[in-house]
DNA sequence: CTGTTAGCGCTTTCAT
DNA sequence: ATGAAAGCGCTAACAG
């Protein structure tokens, strides 16, 4: 790799002069500029970043932590950031967390001992004192960790709300919830809505654990329905349980969604691998991915309108696992 | 953040000294040690990677290009990458390339531009000209590039005809074929298997194109299935594809496996989303991943046993799409 | 318009 | 065992 100097030399010409033309800054006259570039091409050289980094305390990269990346959920969410933010130059920089805050701590010092620029963060256990210490900007994704961080989300207990109602409108009467991890917010947040439902309603309620995982939610629903045979409608926390849950009844020869209906909460693309395609509460996940990028974007470059909590609206997939 | 000067000026020592103590490199006295190590705790120091990188010229990064992470292939190929590198004190970088070229060599580009020490590519245009410049340790990973560029893959042809052979094995006359884009290699060796098998038992042919994806394989099957009633198998160039193939038989009422049996490649989660679960030879995606990685690091460090071309075999998941 | 130079934070000879 | 100093490749004053 050619450095600066040697272009420099290769021109005859100053550092200074090379750097200015590469950096597009400052006066040069064109004759001169047109030396450096023949000299920038016939030795091949490109800039170091990490000369650059260390100078300017700032790296063009931005980070990205999620708690697992074999979950559906996020390869669209990683997607939308990096187009956004390729698109003005930054390079991204993925991170998978376990969903375990030590690594997620870890990778934040990490990115700092990097300079990087900014981070995105999808985080069950984060809140703003692990984020103190940083100076770098950060935007939460999926969940608010603190009025001070500005948010990307959605209002998880008024769409899991939505989901339930959608069940009753289609006659539904006896409804059953497959529910996430009792430690992750959001998966309490859908929880408590199918709760609230059914207490205003006067409903009966059964509740399964189903760990957000295809599998579990599989045992969850056998669980369920052999206990309680006149289930007629199954709620499920996520988009991965409701897999199981219909293969659960897939399984058990029960029709849906003549029979049972069936309704997820994501908008994950497993609902439309399946047969019947599930019905879902769809998360805007490529718009949430790109709003978070381009606040994240924002604060890096000071404007100051990337402080907000968004709250992006959900839609109502009504496919084949619902009647309508 | 704290620097090393600062460090130094707190222990009173010099910034030689804290430097040793960090890298635990040289002879320092255990009274200084601990002065030095008392120093950074109460500074909150942690070094700076970026000026350490420039003087170093490299970086404890390593890079992953990857065409589309939406591709539920991908993800756990990096997850595997990222559990052997991170127990080694690496960073992972994931880029996305959309199956472009272009996008690649600029990753490539920005990777060397940061000292990355070593890349991992998943690509379907990449050649050695492409990587001749770069000074970078390179693995590739499910294709050859050349020669000289170790790899891991599995042997796509002859995992194929294993796959063709197991549906004539199960009694199948009428074998068609989902095939994946034309200019991606392992698609075409994938297809090419099929003919071969076909042509030596003279049997007939019956292809279709499905461009490795869900929704264009469903039609690829509506299509073929329309014009060859009597269709009693379907090979398909992944596992998406057999996802979709499936989706079309579910809808034209035609039973799995018993009246059409259906087998796919990959071995990506989808298989066993399903209802019934696909059929597939199963790639070991994440040993092959944890193979890359173990070879770049070797690379990286110098032990040149990082130079081979690995193969992997495949297992034939025989699940509920065909008959045993 | 162009060149000289200090310094970003770190590591590593080379002295002592 | 420790310190002084050069330098990794770049940028941005500051001179001229």
């Amino acid at each position: 790799m050619a450095t600066i100097k040697e272009v420099a030399k290769y021109a005859n010409v100053s550092v200074a002069t090379v750097s200015r033309v590469i950096n597009k800054k400052g006066y040069v006259q064109k004759e001169t500029q047109t030396k450096v570039e023949e000299a920038i091409k016939a030795l091949n050289y490109r800039p170091n970043n990490v000369a650059r980094s260390l100078f300017k305390k700032q790296s063009k990269m931005i980070g990205y932590i999620v708690p697992d990346i074999t979950n559906p959920f996020f390869p669209q969410l990683v997607r939308a950031v990096e187009d956004v933010t390729v698109a003005q130059g930054y390079t991204t920089f993925l991170c998978n967390s376990d969903d375990n805050l030590e690594k997620e701590l870890m990778y934040l010092n990490k990115m700092a001992e990097n300079y990087i620029d900014g981070v995105i963060i999808v985080s069950n256990h984060m809140n703003e004192n692990h984020l103190a210490n940083l100076q770098i900007p950060v935007v939460a994704l999926d969940r608010v960790f603190h009025e001070s961080i500005p948010s990307v989300t959605i209002d998880n207990y008024r769409e899991a709300k939505r989901a339930v109602m959608h069940l009753v409108e289609n006659g539904c009467e006896k409804i059953a919830h497959i529910s996430g991890p009792e430690n992750i917010i959001n998966s309490q947040l859908r929880k408590k809505a199918y709760q609230d439902v059914m207490m205003a309603l006067d409903r009966p309620m059964y509740i399964s654990e189903g760990h957000y995982q295809m599998k579990t939610a599989q045992e969850a629903t056998f669980r369920l329905l052999h206990e309680h045979k006149d289930i007629d409608a199954i709620f499920t926390g996520n988009d991965v349980m409701a897999v199981g849950a219909l293969k659960a009844c897939t399984k058990l020869g029960i029709k849906v969604p003549n029979e049972l209906q069936i309704i997820g909460f994501d908008g994950i693309e497993w609902t439309e691998t399946v047969s019947p395609e599930i019905t879902t509460i769809a998360q805007p996940i490529y718009e949430m991915g790109k709003k978070a990028a381009t606040m994240l974007l924002n604060r890096i470059n000071g404007n100051e309108e990337g402080q907000d909590h968004i709250v992006f609206p959900t839609e109502l997939k009504m496919r084949e696992t619902t009647k309508h």
